[in-house]
DNA sequence: TTGACAAATAGGAATCATTCTTATATAGGA
DNA sequence: TCCTATATAAGAATGATTCCTATTTGTCAA
């Protein structure tokens, strides 16, 4: 049988490999933050999949979101200690930090992948991830 | 007159440039910033200053270290959703994440102050500092 | 040195995000 | 279809941060 490599199915089958019911609400949440672009909060999420699901607890949500940052559906990306703002791609990339608004902003540099963490931090730490984080303004917030 | 350039100095000046009051609190809370290595939240730092000042109150502290954060003193360091946390050295330099207890160590690397921003992102947006964001276990936490 | 006043503070209330608790509902295998 | 481990909704509890306001204080000009 053929696994698709399409988002839906990806979700699908990390919930079966853990044993993770398929439920609506989480269905809909994990809909909701695959198509957003915009590293939402769970606030933002939860006002988003409420417009289909109007009974859905925000708890749900916030649990939910935890549950795919944990199974690698989505990840915890930094913030400025506003709430959590999740990201579902996956590939390795980059942010841009607007300190006026708050976007975070993704962008992809082979260049900066490429780049080599010090032998002594390799030695001393077990580095999982690696990421430039560039704060400054936006287009929008800079006159 | 003879500028000195330890930390106290700065602070002194830096509060006088802006008008700002020279409070002993407001004092307190730079000394215990600038002693700290940890990145402390603003609950560290008020638990700190406390037992200097029994009477001080967190939201001082707090307020201080935000103000302190706007006039170039410290710095607001990418967190995960967990309070606030400040950074008062103000070189550039990079971080490493332990996701498990939290704590942030400084590392240093000319290689990696080096890198050069993609063009498409200068051109869209006014870039005020870059960092270098490792997540991973750190030497504790790593069994 | 003193007085005036803008700025800063303490303390507590309010707000906002997150996590916990518990009674109920349900997905998915037997 | 039935059973049971999971998941859910709702609301309480917690934790961090910000706001509010009466009072105090650093600074400066007289
Ligand atoms: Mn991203
Ligand atoms: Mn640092
Ligand atoms: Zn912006
Ligand atoms: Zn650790």
């Amino acid at each position: 049988m053929m696994n698709g490599t399409n988002p839906m199915d990806v979700f699908l089958s990390k919930c079966r490999q853990r044993n993770l019911k398929i439920t609506p609400q989480r269905t809909a949440v994990f809909s909701a933050l695959a198509d957003a672009e915009d590293h939402p909060s769970a606030d933002a999420v939860y006002q988003k999949v409420k417009k289909e699901f109007p009974n859905i607890s925000f708890d749900t949500v916030n649990r939910t979101l935890i549950v795919f940052s944990e199974i690698g559906l989505a990840e915890v990306v930094e913030g400025q200690g506003d709430p959590r703002r999740f990201d579902p791609r996956m590939e390795n990339h980059h942010h841009f930090y607007c300190v006026t608004c708050g976007k975070i902003t993704d962008f992809f540099s082979e260049e900066l992948d490429k780049i080599e963490i010090p032998t002594q931090i390799e030695q001393d730490f077990t580095v999982i991830s690696k990421r430039m984080v560039l704060k400054g303004y936006c287009t929008d917030c800079r006159k």
